[in-house]
DNA sequence: GCCAACGTTGGC
DNA sequence: GCCAACGTTGGC
């Protein structure tokens, strides 16, 4: 079992947009690293931290459920759309650049864990989204990492 | 809205 | 392969 912490624009897709849905394909990464974990080392039942970027005040950015792999790694169709926001028209039927997994909602949190909670707390340390200029949308968690977290999350 | 940090592209 | 220019991300 791996852990991992997935980025989303709160207002673009939130955890309600997700407890709504109760599942949705990950789809729109447009980064070859993100991309990679998806593809090669995600498996099904990995739990996966819900973040939140771009916040505001009163919702800061931050850890604000659970999601788990709800399926291995399959063509992101929307790189084949010309008009999606994330179309490619480098990607070709035969030869996709881009994969995607699909998510299943678990829980969202009553009190969320802001980005300072992360940055504050000794036991987080070394967390990727912790570093200045962390752009990785698709990330890596340790199990050490991810325990504390979703103490912090309460149930 | 500002701007620092980052990833990608393309000229050479 | 280098690196400047550019577009994007994301905290504040």
């Amino acid at each position: 079992m791996q852990y991992w912490l997935i980025k989303s624009e709160g207002e673009c897709y939130s955890i309600d947009d997700l407890k709504r849905d109760k599942r949705t394909s990950w789809t729109g990464i447009r980064n070859y690293q993100a991309r990679n974990f998806m593809r090669d080392d995600m498996r099904i039942g990995d739990l996966v931290l819900f973040y939140h970027s771009l916040g505001t005040s009163e919702n800061p950015s931050g850890i604000y459920g659970v999601a788990r792999v709800a399926s291995s790694a399959h063509s992101d169709e929307t790189q084949f759309d010309p008009k999606d926001m994330h179309y490619d028209p480098k990607s070709r039927d035969d030869a996709p650049i881009w994969a995607c997994v699909d998510m299943a909602f678990v829980r969202k949190s009553k009190i969320p864990v802001s980005l300072g909670d992360i940055k504050r707390d000794c036991e987080l340390e070394g967390m990727e989204v912790r570093k200045t200029g962390s752009r990785l949308s698709v990330q890596p968690v340790s199990g050490k990492h991810f325990k504390h977290i979703t103490e912090m999350l309460g149930k």
